[in-house]
Order: C-alpha cells, then structure tokens, then sequence
DNA sequence: CAAAAATACGAACGGTCGTGCTATTGTCTC
DNA sequence: GAGACAATAGCACGACCGTTCGTATTTTTG
C-alpha cells in the first residue's frame, strides 16, 4: 500500500507544522505545499480536516508514550523513574524533533474552550499523563522516597506546572537559563524529603 | 469624542472574546457583529488587523496590573506581598471577568514561534511580569520570610508553572481541585524555610 | 500484460478573511 | 441651525479556506 506511505509522509510534515504554528493555524493547502502534493490529493486521505487534526494528536500521542513515558518505566520504582519521566519530557519538548516545542503544550491552550471530540481526545490523552505522573509519584512514595504528607496527584500538578514554565522560559522569553531552572525546581520537588 | 467610547467597546468585546478563541482566531467580521457594527466601520478605528491585536494586548496587561499587581503592592513587604500577587492572579484568572481564562496563557503559547511586534509586545509584558515575581521573592528574602539559599528568579520560575498548571488543571482537565491545588503548591513553595 | 483498484490532480464551489474605497449618517462647534 | 468633521455603512477586491467532483495517472492484482 502506497497510501499509508504518504499518509505517513503527510502527518509527519504536520507534527512539525503543527508544533510552530498551532493546530487550527494549519491549513491543508499550506500542508499540502509542504509535503509537495496536491489540496485535494491531500484531502483524500483523511475525511475531513478535523480528523486530520485528530490523526495527528493521536501520533503526537503514540510517539509522546514512546519517547517519554515508556522508556521510564525501565527504570526502578520511586525517584529514578519519576526522574527519568520528567528528563525525558525535558529532551523530548526541547530536542528540535518537534521544531514548535511540545505539541500538547499548544494544543491544551488552544483547545481549552473548545468543545468537540478533538478536545475530548487531547482531554484523555492529558489525563493519561497527569495520571502517569501520579502513579510513579505514588510509587516513590511507597518506596520511601518521599514524604506521606504529600499527595501523589499533588507532585503530578507540580510536576506539570514546571514543564509548563520551562517550555514557556525557554520558546517565548529566550531565557538560556530556562533549562537548569527546571531541573532545580524538580530537584527541589523531589528532594524535598 | 464618541470613538473613544466606541473603541473602548470594541475592545472590551474583543478582549472576552480573545480569552475563548484566542488572539488569531478572532476575526474582524465576527467581532463586528458581537459589538453590532459592520466591519468596516470596526476596522475604521484601527488602522490594521495588527494593531488591533496589540491594543487588545495592551489592554489586557493595563488590567492585569490593575488588578493583580499594583493592589499587592500595598501590602508589607516579603511573603504577605508575594502571596497577595498570587492569590490576585488566581482571582484574576478565574473571575469570569474573562470568560477564557487569563489571556497570556493563550498569548504566550500562540506567540511562542510567531516572530514580530506582536510578540514583542508580549514578551515584554511577560518578562516585567516574571520580574514583579522576582522583585517580591528578594523583598521576602531580605525580610527574612525565605531562605537565602534559593534564587528569587527560582520562585519566580516555579510560581509562574503553579499558575499555568492552575489554568491548565482547570480549564482543559476540569479539575474541581485546581484552586486548592495551586494554593497548596503556593503554600509548600514559599512555606519551605 | 491487461484489467481493476488505488491514488493523485486540476478546477470549481460557496464562504470568510483583511483591507481598501465611496457614500451616508451622526455628532460637535460656532 | 448651519457648516465642518468624525463615525459608520455598503460594497468590492483578491486571497485563501475546506470540500466536492470528474479525470488522469500510478500502483496493485490476476
């Protein structure tokens, strides 16, 4: 099959589109132009624009777990692999693979206020990782790793609102620093024993 | 001056509507007709698509330091500042004076990799903001209310995630515990002495 | 190699976009 | 109240949007 091929040819091009220039700002024509095909020979492959969009959060989402979650779970339970998710997310939302930056980052903001089954699937796909994050907490700290006085699904809002802070730090204010401040607010975080 | 007055409407109309939909996904046409005046005669009062935009940013951040920063401003110097600017944001945010929530958030990651007078214009509001942060983290530390031994530009870091972890937690994930989890973020980051 | 099926193209559709023009309306000044 | 000027409407423009359709080209199959 030829059409999974450029199918494939397609949503990569539209990762990193996507990744500078947001979901809805990605037109197909434009899309189309990058990948050297036709609008509607484009258009052929997905149904509609929408679940174009949704093709792509889902393969964001795929290699999301592949970068960063599953390579973790490797790692012993309690701060190693807390650390290890977190150093992940770091290299993944700043290694130039994605050239905007983390995909989800952009679309949670944009989908925010808009309802739809696109805004459903990034809802789940977000849980998911909030709920990835509070496991492995939840793990370090039955290993003793750290304190019972602090909630599991605490460390994983914590936790997100770091990334949140680097990616920002690092794409919009230029701060060179912003890399090394993360990883000391998570030092602090997980330290804090 | 009746363009004054009219423009003011405008911008109060596009300011909600911008904190939903976000800057780039307002049109003239639309916002024209949610004020209930043609769309050439909304465009009349500014010059460009551009600067419209700006003066919506522009406006947001005169009410955002009117109604986050300067009234912290009163309180004594250290943490009852600093935890004043915080609660003020989350107030701010979360008021339904926006319906969209803080309109930064959106700004920031929409303008991320969008180079231009726009982003300028946010950047520089962004980097007075993150400073106010860090001007009332010294102040703290000078009274003594935090340890010397972590920077204030780390708890300003670490406060501006808490924030777009609240936004975030709240909006997208619909997290009833957002606020609380903020606060306790809040109280764990300036309550470590 | 021919027939069948998958894939891609070009043109066109109705819409909306931002932005100019030209009138017409409304508001302020004397 | 009349004349000057600001404010708004109406219309048209070229560009791009998502989508459809008929046709040509490639790929797969027998």
């Amino acid at each position: 099959m030829k059409g999974e091929q450029t199918k494939s040819l397609i949503l990569e091009s539209a990762l990193k589109l996507v990744s500078v220039e947001g979901l809805g700002a990605v037109s197909i024509g434009r899309l189309a132009k990058s990948v050297g095909l036709s609008k509607s020979g484009l258009f052929a492959h997905f149904k509609s624009k929408d679940a174009l969009q949704e093709e792509v959060l889902e393969r964001a989402s795929n290699e999301f777990v592949a970068n960063v979650v599953r390579p973790a779970l490797k790692k012993p339970r309690g701060i190693p692999r807390l650390q290890a998710i977190f150093d992940n997310w770091l290299r993944w939302a700043s290694s130039g693979r994605l050239p905007g930056g983390c995909i989800f980052v952009g679309a949670a903001v944009e989908l925010d206020d808009k309802p739809g089954p696109l805004r459903d699937f990034l809802v789940k796909t977000q849980k998911d990782w909030v709920a990835t994050l509070a496991t492995a907490a939840a793990l370090a700290i039955d290993e003793g790793h750290l304190p019972k006085t602090v909630a599991p699904e605490q460390i994983a809002f914590e936790l997100y609102g770091i990334m949140m802070s680097y990616h920002l730090y690092k794409r919009l204010l230029g701060d060179r620093q912003a890399r090394s401040k993360a990883q000391d607010a998570c030092a602090r975080l997980l330290g804090a024993a």
